[in-house]
DNA sequence: GCCGTTTTCGGCCCGACTGTTTTCAGTCG
């Protein structure tokens, strides 16, 4: 709930993994992780309770904890947490992050092998020293190895929030030295991962002001041409472009790309006599003043093509033909599907997120919490369906202004029925069908596994339906387009996982949605307060050409109503 | 370390999968 508690949170959870890693008894650290969990999902502020003596009330914490907590609210932390942080080894966090490698498994590394950092690790494995390990083997330091090498790419990438944060950072910087700074490149086209920024900026004579001394909050700063600095910001590329003159809208236009876009334009221009380069647009070899990105369009006949959709995708024909969409907006979005509660996983109650989605001017709100499979996220029982039924009835009345559905996110299992019963599921408004299990399946596997899912009548939304974590975990194995096609078949909506991790239903897909007039549903996916941000979700909907009438949840109150009293999903 | 008793100790949420074993520990969702 508020920033402290999951503060606290935080440093519990940190102390429960030191404690597995390092410690024998493991009920110690589980303890600790239960106090994490049930601080994270409080309602009121944990400092306040400790003022008024009411820790131990809290599920989870005892005495001993409850004096941690005091302790810290007191003084900003507490003895035993900076005790075990001093002997802990920080890289064994970083370790822990490989799949396969648990706390028990990193103890054997660190204990046997004195491995405390991903570094050590790699030069262990190439060693082949992890082989004599019990409980390792040839296999695991192979796929351990495959994963050190993907954690050296992924570390030079970031995911949008960050690589926007820096983007904007890296902006201010610039500012300094001149007002005319321009994001440019794939990160103004927008990107869901960046591996570098790139910037324009004018400063007259190149070199002369941006030198190596004047750019001392960068790192790895070089020219690598006159008019061109590479650096790093926080370890992330910045490339940077300078400009004698002042920056112009031909030289925005071609340093925004993409480049497939710009030499598709070209081989258009040479048939009309146009010309194009950062020095100037030229026509018939006479230099064109030019003002708007716009007017570049329209000396080549087409209408305007925002960065978004710059990537030689057919933008140009449908440019030509007048037939671009206009894209989604934020302010398109009406309501909100896809949101956990402390039900299950969800760190706020039903009746706050009802009560943020009144103030966010929503006209409705989908409740779906997991379903009773996802054991590991306190997944529904049917008992808590009928807790939770009840309630829905009690926000209804509490809040008129609002229409709440509600649904659940039941997991598709690995033989693709949904694991809830058809009389269960004939309950809910609204079901959103995931993959959370038993990734690993052939593609042909896979997709009938989804496919099944999406003949069965009660499922409404197919939620992320590729299951990768951006950085992360790679998009299990499935045929796509005959995912598409299904759910184009019978009725059903496609989610767009607006979580920055996941983005997904992907871009380069969602255009095959709309052609074959699937609806996406743009949802927040969300856990806690933060998680209510469709930003990110939004612009990956207008990268993939997606306008208001292709999203499901774009529609208005009343539509809403007629399509969830109609279910056209049921067939 | 917490909890709730068949109270002051003994148990502590589940089940599939994987890679290691040759009967199972560790990981993960």
């Amino acid at each position: 709930m508020s920033t402290k508690n999951s503060e606290l949170a935080t440093i519990f959870h940190e102390m429960a993994v030191m404690l597995e890693v390092l410690k024998d008894n493991p009920y110690r650290a589980k303890a600790y992780y239960k106090a994490a969990k049930s601080i994270e999902k409080l309602e009121s502020d944990i400092c306040s309770l400790a003022a008024s003596g009411e820790l131990e009330k809290i599920p989870g914490v005892g005495k001993s904890i409850a004096r941690h907590v005091d302790e810290w609210c007191r003084e900003g932390t507490f003895d035993e947490y900076e005790k075990l942080k001093a002997r802990f080894p920080a890289g064994i966090f970083e370790i822990l992050n490989i799949p396969g490698l648990g706390p028990k498994k990193a103890r054997v590394l660190y204990r046997e092998l004195g491995i405390s950092s991903i570094g050590e690790l790699e030069y262990a494995c190439m060693e082949n020293r992890l082989v004599e390990l019990k409980g390792f083997g040839v296999r695991t330091q192979e796929k351990i190895l495959n994963h050190i090498e993907k954690i050296k790419v992924y570390s030079t990438m970031r995911r949008a929030p960050e690589a926007y944060r820096l983007a904007g950072e890296v902006k201010k910087l610039l500012r300094r030295y001149s007002d005319d700074v321009y994001l440019v490149g794939g990160l103004r086209r927008f990107q869901e991962v960046a591996s570098d920024v790139d910037f324009l900026i004018h400063v007259g004579e190149p070199g002369s002001v941006l030198s190596h001394g004047h750019l001392e909050d960068f790192e790895d700063v070089r020219f690598v041409q006159e008019d061109r600095i590479l650096a790093k910001y926080e370890g992330f590329l910045v490339d940077i472009r300078i400009s004698e003159k002042p920056v112009g809208v031909s030289q925005l236009f071609f340093f925004t790309g993409s480049k497939g876009h710009i030499e598709a334009l070209r081989k258009i221009g040479s048939g009309l006599g146009i010309t194009i380069s950062s020095d100037g647009v030229f026509v018939d070899e006479r230099f064109v003043d030019i003002t708007s990105e716009e007017e570049i369009y329209n000396l080549f006949g087409l209408s305007y093509i925002p960065p978004e959709l710059r990537e030689n995708l057919g933008e140009i024909e449908a440019a030509r033909d007048r037939k671009l969409p206009e894209l989604i907006t934020d302010k398109d979005i009406c309501g909100i599907f896809h949101i956990h509660t402390t039900y299950s996983d969800g760190s706020l109650t039903l009746d706050k997120v009802v009560q943020y989605a009144v103030e966010q001017g929503y006209q409705y709100v989908g409740i779906s919490d997991h379903s009773q499979s996802a054991f590991y996220a306190g997944g529904l029982k049917e008992d808590d369906l009928k807790r939770q039924r009840d309630q829905i009835e009690v926000v209804r009345e509490s809040y008129p202004q609002i229409d709440v559905y509600w649904g659940i996110e039941s997991d598709i299992l690995p033989d693709g029925s949904l694991d809830y019963s058809e009389e269960i599921l004939g309950m809910f408004d609204f079901v959103i069908g995931s993959v959370h299990g038993s990734f690993r399946m052939s593609s042909e596997d896979m997709s009938a596994r989804i496919v099944k899912a999406l003949n069965n009548p009660y499922l409404t939304i197919l939620g992320h339906p590729s299951g990768r974590l951006l950085l992360g975990r790679e998009p299990y194995d499935v045929d796509m387009n005959r995912i598409i096609e299904v759910a184009a078949e019978k009725g059903k909506i496609i989610e767009l996982n607006a979580h920055p991790y996941r983005l997904d239903l992907d871009w380069r897909w969602c255009r095959r949605a709309k052609e074959l007039g699937v609806p996406v549903a743009i949802n927040p996916d969300a856990h806690k307060a933060g998680d209510f941000n469709l930003h990110w979700g939004i612009m990956t909907a207008r990268k993939g050409w997606l306008g208001r009438e292709d999203v499901f949840n774009a529609k208005n109150r009343e539509a809403m109503q007629r399509l969830m009293k109609a279910k056209p999903w049921m067939g």
